[in-house]
DNA sequence: CTGTTAGCGCATTCAG
DNA sequence: CTGAATGCGCTAACAG
């Protein structure tokens, strides 16, 4: 017996407002029902007749509406969107526009079909420091999560958001915690094959540029590089080992730092800055000549490109195909046809290189601020 | 008296999942206060003494006590997230790579200080036809939202959203509904102006190269051009409007259709493909020859830059500055510096080309589905 | 300054 | 197959 009428309620005077929202039990109350039966209709659940059920649909799409999503997750304990956030402070890692075009692109395969929400949290990109980026899992917004971006190894949030027991995936390893689900590759043999490959040549002053300091794929570099000169009894002379910022405008100046020492012969390129111009123009200043006087090897994260035409081998790096992988099985572990946590650990490879074609310098999405 | 101990409830225990969420009322009871103090802790509300706010804050802190959101927003009435959603089946508009990285940093520029979740709604990417593009909105997920593509003329759910109340953006105007917020350019006086500047220079039979058929811009392409031809007190001639679609392979085709008729000695070109390439080699296939047998108007976004080098002039649709401005005003709407709705429009402006750089053709974001 | 109470909109017991 | 009652976690009235 509704005593509300359906098309009272659809405010047809314009005057901005009033519009009171439709809900469960105004439907209920509309069509004659309990509310619980109107659930079951809008959750597709048994237990509604068939009659009943198209009755009550056919309310529902006339009178538009929709059930309150907050609600709905507050109830049945379903959070609403799949999130993206950076687990660094933004000046760390500014991402290229490559990157976030790729992954949109990925989130995208992944998840149009269900037609989720993708949700970026912004927080990490704020100007405060040490903001929460897991805000959107402990504020239960997110359903499942993908964390881009280098982790700390002192990183606190990571643990909860492992311990909240949603999906989640980040794309790196963290030491402190091995049982972290993770897509990644695995930078410690990179840097290992990177020095082996330049040692087994004879060179025995390596130097390294590389970036993330303070985070773990830089703590993972340097492991891997540590590894390979312990295994020809040469110490690790910290003046070889130079890191470098994203953004920074003095990338040809660092490099240029790095091979004054003449002593020096070779060079690991895995700044991840991918600006060769930069490098190139600081060996020059330091008066090398790659393949006479130094011998490069540089990171890609594309198979059949390198960073330097002049080096003499290139070490590729796959972590989007990790990532790909991984956000896929993300996915499953979502959708209940798997659990977590994700493990892939994709493996560096390593090419002598031979003229491929130079990759450009990625443009980054937005400049890192002052 | 807390019968809980905080200690406990940190499951120290490395079994995955236990894990019990921490409530506002746990939060209470720890401190022994009132739920009601806590939240006016939370919100940052007067009303609680400095050394209860500082206490209860720590408490907060060493627990990593976070509010649900779904139950916040539900009993405030506030909404999680920015929304982004489009409008209109994605096939007939896909998003260029450009203007995605555009739209994400403008997006930061003007949200990432309040630190807000910025939701992209995959739904109107799913596969099937009719999707609910302003569900965001209906399920009280969005707490404002920004429409991106074009919209129908027959759209329902645009004033769904409007009557809602949120806090909304289109980037484009709906005939049937003038009180739209919106942030545009004038499309019909873009067209008139790009057809009447032909025809002052003698054009009588001048072609239309459009896109987004049976949408709103279409409609206003088509209608000042047909204001600019009846100025002239000339017919229209459907054979000279041409409508194209993106990633539609056969654009060169199309324009040499629309050229083989050689009482056509002019042409706009507003398709919205930016394919120069795909134009000129369409003229050249039907025998023209820009300036000599074809005169050429071309619509552009960038005010610097043409499709077409060999055009005689181009209409700078300043379509992101609009879009930028509004974004702007979304913001203080939301948070309630101003009220809606925006009212935006801007005007095209037509330069007379002098070989300018050409513009590049855009990259899509994903490719339309089979 | 703080506590008590109610209810936002929904899904899920448990009865009938 | 359907209805009544309960409470998810939180904020906002209103008392004290």
């Amino acid at each position: 017996m509704g005593s509300t009428n359906v098309e009272a309620m659809n405010n047809s005077n314009n005057n901005i407002p009033p519009e009171r929202k439709w809900t469960i039990y105004d439907i209920a109350r509309e069509v004659g029902v309990s509310t619980n039966t109107v659930s079951k209709v809008l959750n597709r659940k048994p237990g509604v007749g068939a009659a009943m059920r198209r009755r009550i649909e056919e309310i529902i799409r006339h009178v538009g509406y929709t059930p309150h999503i907050g609600a709905r997750g507050l109830r049945a304990k379903r959070n609403a969107c799949i999130g993206v956030t950076v687990p660094a402070p933004f000046d760390v890692v500014p991402v290229s526009q490559s990157f976030l075009l790729w992954l949109f692109t990925l989130l995208y395969e992944v998840f149009s079909d269900k037609g989720e929400y993708i949700c970026f949290d912004l927080n990490p990109f704020a100007a405060g420091k040490d903001v929460d980026y897991s805000r959107g899992v402990s504020e239960r917004l997110f359903k499942a999560c993908l964390l881009v971006g280098p982790l700390a190894p002192n990183d606190v949030r990571l643990s909860q958001i492992h311990r909240s027991g949603i999906p989640y995936l980040t794309l790196g390893r963290l030491d402190a915690m091995p049982e972290c689900s993770s897509a990644t590759v695995d930078y410690v043999a990179g840097a290992y094959m990177s020095a082996r490959y330049l040692l087994e040549r004879g060179h025995r002053r390596v130097a390294m540029l590389k970036a993330f300091q303070g985070f773990q794929p830089g703590i993972e570099r340097r492991r891997g590089y540590e590894r390979a000169l312990a295994e020809f009894d040469l110490p690790v002379d910290e003046a070889l080992i130079k890191n470098v910022t994203f953004g920074g405008r003095d990338l040809a100046h660092r490099v240029e730092d790095l091979l004054q020492d003449h002593s020096v012969t070779a060079l690991i390129e895995c700044s991840a800055t991918e600006d060769g111009a930069s490098i190139r123009e600081g060996m020059l200043r330091a008066g090398r000549r790659p393949g006479e006087n130094i011998e490069v090897v540089s990171w890609t994260y594309q198979q059949d490109a390198s960073v330097l035409r002049e080096e003499s081998a290139h070490v590729w790096l796959p972590v989007r195909e990790a990532a790909t992988e991984g956000v896929w099985q993300l996915a499953d572990w979502t959708y209940g046809r798997r659990n977590g946590p994700i493990n892939i650990v994709y493996q560096p490879e390593l090419y002598e290189t031979c003229g491929e074609k130079e990759i450009e310098k990625p443009k980054r999405l937005f400049e890192p601020r002052e």
